[in-house]
DNA sequence: TTCATGGTTCGATCCTAGCCGAACCATGCA
DNA sequence: TGCATGGTTCGGCTAGGATCGAACCATGAA
């Protein structure tokens, strides 16, 4: 007993309402300010202050500082993944928190998982993209057909990816409300973008909330769903 | 704000020392008393009791009643894996127990994780098993060939998987000190099986360690590694 | 029936850690 | 140089929860 890595130690840290709250919020906005965040998780500057320390001591978040701001943001896509296999597993619990059931069908449709679109609108697009050979699957990764290439550029996505970066073009997400897979990566991010500066959606203030208007929605099927 | 799953409960009921132990040891044996528990988590069994009775309420683990013992085991693959997630986010944040670090590296060489052989060498194993297209990778999925059917039926590793199971036949899984991938899934745990009963490898007691013989190890890396 | 063993329930104790008030430092703007 | 704003540090309060002793229930073996 007692050996390999610490969970306990990790999980604890997540184990709190106002960090769960903070590393949520920073799965949905890239970087958010202390004083956002303990507006978000609702607490006060000295509290926020006190467990965004904790979480940087432990390496799950990051900072920028900017002037008299400090931005802050998740330290790693691992820890973004850990939050969705969390998320999955409290889901399938029916640990769900009550107060926002409202919110919640919004949320299942469409919301934003750290940088990518997810849930029903996402798991469909990209089951259809595969139906039409966008996406060749290679051993543990995704790769961009020709074909997709060209139909991506098509709607404007930009799919050039820099070489310095070592971030996979296209990468699989697994849903917790649908349990099946929606596209990530570099490529599941422009597409976001592309679909915000084109109008066909935004995001919800202080959520993960992605709105579809009914021109944008409309768009968004018959590019990706129709057949 | 205050959308979705619950994160922060499920994580707080792991971030307890002993229920993390708990979880560990979930993952190596299939299933345990609460008295073989309370001596891993090194706590008394009225206070294991609770434990258990918060993880089954909570739906980490379920229970299996024979005569007057109870024996628990983990509630699902996906705990499994959220533990595993939290191994990686813990090793890379250095988050690793000391008082175990002698044990260290014959963790990293061979383990178990959950009913599969984790590790160096089972990632070597499946990078090899691989370039001998023993397998080809769908979408999400992995398949094995024909090449690679008739290899394992050579080992002696019985790759017919019951009907009525939904379980993936094999399957990727992300390895935690080498972040690259083994072979989890149906074919894995035979394999893992197979290799206990032909004396190449065993657990150590009360660990995850899986400890080769000289001549097991030999044998391993002939049939799986040499090229 | 009696006894040993596996497991749970209850109550009391004790400690950790989250929280806020107040004071303080740092940056940028006027 | 002042002043407002973003953020941190310190100290004390409080609550939640982990722990164990003791008693109790259930099962199986002698």
């Amino acid at each position: 007993m007692k050996d390999g890595p610490h969970i306990a130690r990790v999980a604890a840290l997540i184990g709190d309402n106002a960090r769960a709250d903070i590393l949520t919020a920073l799965m949905a906005d890239r970087a958010l300010t202390a004083t956002e965040l303990a507006g978000i998780a609702g607490v006060t500057k000295q509290t926020i202050s006190g467990h965004l320390a904790k979480l940087l001591d432990a390496g799950l978040i990051e900072v920028d500082a900017q002037g008299r701001h400090r931005y802050f943001r998740l330290a790693g896509r691992d820890v973004a993944h850990l939050l969705e296999s969390l998320m999955g597993v409290a889901f399938r619990t029916g640990a769900v928190r009550l107060r926002s059931s409202p919110r919640e069908p919004a949320l299942r449709k469409a919301r934003v998982c750290y940088d990518h679109l997810a849930g029903e609108l996402a798991v469909a697009a990209f089951e259809a993209m595969l139906m039409r050979g966008w996406f060749a699957a290679r051993v543990g990764e995704l790769s961009l057909t020709g074909a997709g290439r060209a139909a991506f550029e098509a709607i404007g996505v930009d799919v050039s990816v820099p070489g310095s970066s070592r971030r996979p073009v296209c990468r699989m997400c697994l849903d917790w409300g649908e349990r099946r897979h929606h596209l990530a990566g570099g490529v599941g991010a422009a597409l976001l973008q592309r679909m915000y500066a084109a109008g066909w959606a935004h995001r919800q203030k202080d959520s993960r909330v992605v709105v579809f208007s009914a021109e944008g929605e409309k768009a968004f099927r018959e590019v990706f769903l129709l057949d």
